[in-house]
DNA sequence: GACTGGCACTCGCTAGAGTCGAGTGCCAGG
DNA sequence: CCTGGCACTCGACTCTAGCGAGTGCCAGTC
């Protein structure tokens, strides 16, 4: 269990020339490449020491060492700091956000961005809208028997959906319907309107009533309950960088995965703007992603999280990079969607 | 020049072999799986014409053959009848569609299914905006100088854009603009709208008028001119089938024209709902797609078109069966949406 | 003239043998 | 506790040989 100082340098040392090369790593070329003060022969003791501990493996008896998912992790909690962001990078992250005129278009720059800036596979959520206010309902007759409701949150998000009523109903009554919800539900955030909307349903008496029931049932089940999430990805052509070496040749089950929203959710959701989730390797719940590593945080203004993003690449990625630029990237979605 | 009937049907057991097993065939197989009633050695004889013509090459010296771009063309123009759908697929296809709610559903669904069915990547445009009609026009105050301008398409498709305003205007305004807009542009396509926008702004005027000249700016520039086309694509797990044998072993150049909307709408755009498109390998025109092939068409109700869809393969795929599925689906999303 | 059987030839694929060398574990000595 | 030295391992690479699918060509037959 005794790591000394030099042992963890040694993995360090591993890990980052193991990153660099993609290729495992053997005690000569590390007291060549770094400054350990130490023979070859005293780092042998040391790797045999982090073998037998997990931290690194031979991928065969005569090979140099890699770093174990273990090792990664070891890596990542206490051997590395967060790497600050070169000005070009911060210059192109604005470059890249300046001029976005549309939550859609923040969303797809954000991604197409992260993707670029790590080299790897982004993948953004779009404010959830469970967390967004309303701001503002609309109906628009379709034909007699049919609304459209429009929703459009504070973020940004616009949502619609089909309304079909139980019977014809007359022009003056949408508008009724119309200012009755928006009065009781503009300002209240998604997940708090339930008690409301059944509110509403319970008020309105008369010809209204059946109209109200299938908007409010409309509203609750679409809207709030099954909470609809979206999410943009890019990048996927990044999985064929160091052709197939990573993810021992089968892009399939990754690719897979990445078509799943319900995966991907899961992969980036619920994490506070201010904390880096990292999930090494096996960590990963994802059966189809014990391949790779995935990097996300929590974005949003201030404390408050909108939504999720992150990206997901090789467990062998250069993790103080990645996590700085992932950061970097949540905090200005996160101010300026602030500004809206 | 001259291919008989037995060339010709050489040519179609060639492809047909190769597509199933992925394999070189040669003049001995070809004899025994098919009835061609002749010699191998005959079979040699034809294939020598067929290699001069360019419709069949050989890997190296001593393999079989395999078919050319120009013979995948030969074979999909005059040697194949498009296989009918199973039932089912039939019954696969309606029972993946029917239940949807929403346009965003429609076409996730559909680029699913396509996908599926094919086995391949599927692409799917939405409708687009220039041929659709305004069905509605709604404006959201967000602050005094802001409005969200939602445009509520007969598709269904849903946009909206961010105004700011020159400067402050009152709630009455809105209702005025809202009013005035709805008048004149509801019901007309929006390729034909920018002439009524323009009579819109010279009838303004007073107060009513700076507002009116931003609203039709974005109107115009950023709904009408620079159409905004959304795409959906599914499947792209799909390209690692046949194990790096198809696209010479790298995914890199087709995946990263996945991830190009501009890319993806060429490959799938302007083709009438009856007619099919096959490019193949090096007729298409996006260089890195040179190894793919691309089976699309036009959907919509009847004869007009709304937009396009179609998949994207290795050239060695089973057009017969892939152009009818695409077709197929095609139909059935035109006549969905025709519901509406 | 079209088809066929026969035959020599090509050449990629596979298996086995041999070599190379990076990398290791271990040990005795400083 | 560190180090230099040494024997050992084993994957990667090279080379060779043999196999066999497949071809092109030619002479013979219908």
């Amino acid at each position: 269990m005794g790591l000394d100082d030099r042992k963890l340098a040694v993995l360090r040392a591993i890990v980052e020339d193991y990153v660099a090369t993609q290729e495992p790593v053997g005690s000569k070329m590390l007291v060549e490449r770094h400054q350990l003060g130490v023979s070859p022969a005293t780092v042998r003791n040391d790797m045999a020491v982090l073998e037998e501990e997990g931290y690194i493996r031979q991928p065969h008896t005569s090979a140099g060492r890699v770093p174990t998912d273990r090792g990664y992790r070891l890596f990542v909690d206490r051997l590395s700091r967060v790497k600050p962001l070169t000005p070009a990078e911060r210059r192109a992250i604005e470059r890249f956000l300046v001029g976005a005129v549309d939550l859609d278009d923040v969303v797809h720059r954000t991604v197409r961005l992260l993707a670029q800036l790590t080299r790897q596979v982004a993948v953004v959520q779009y404010p959830s809208l469970a967390r967004s206010s309303v701001r503002h309902l609309e109906l628009v007759p379709i034909s007699t028997t049919r609304l459209m409701l429009v929703m459009i949150a504070d973020t940004g998000r616009v949502e619609q959906r089909l309304v079909e009523l139980p019977g014809p109903i007359p022009p003056d009554d949408v508008i009724d319907l119309r200012q009755l919800v928006n009065e009781k539900l503009v300002g209240t955030r998604l997940a708090d309107t339930p008690p409301l909307v059944q509110a509403l349903v319970d008020e309105v008496s008369g010809e209204l009533r059946p109209a109200m029931i299938t908007l409010s049932t409309v509203l609750l089940e679409t809207l709030v309950e099954r909470h609809e999430e979206r999410i943009a990805l890019a990048g996927t052509a990044n999985l064929t960088r160091g052709g197939l070496l990573d993810f021992q040749g089968s892009l399939r089950p990754i690719l897979e995965a990445l078509e799943e929203e319900v995966v991907l959710l899961k992969l980036i959701g619920e994490v506070e703007p201010s904390a880096m989730r990292v999930r090494i390797g096996d960590e990963n719940e994802i059966d189809n992603l014990r391949a790779t590593s995935v990097v996300s945080t929590g974005y949003g203004p201030g404390v408050t999280i909108l939504g999720g993003l992150g990206v997901v690449g090789p467990t062998r990625m250069d993790y103080p990079s990645t996590i700085a630029t992932v950061r970097a990237v949540a905090r200005y979605v996160g101010d300026l969607l602030a500004q809206n």
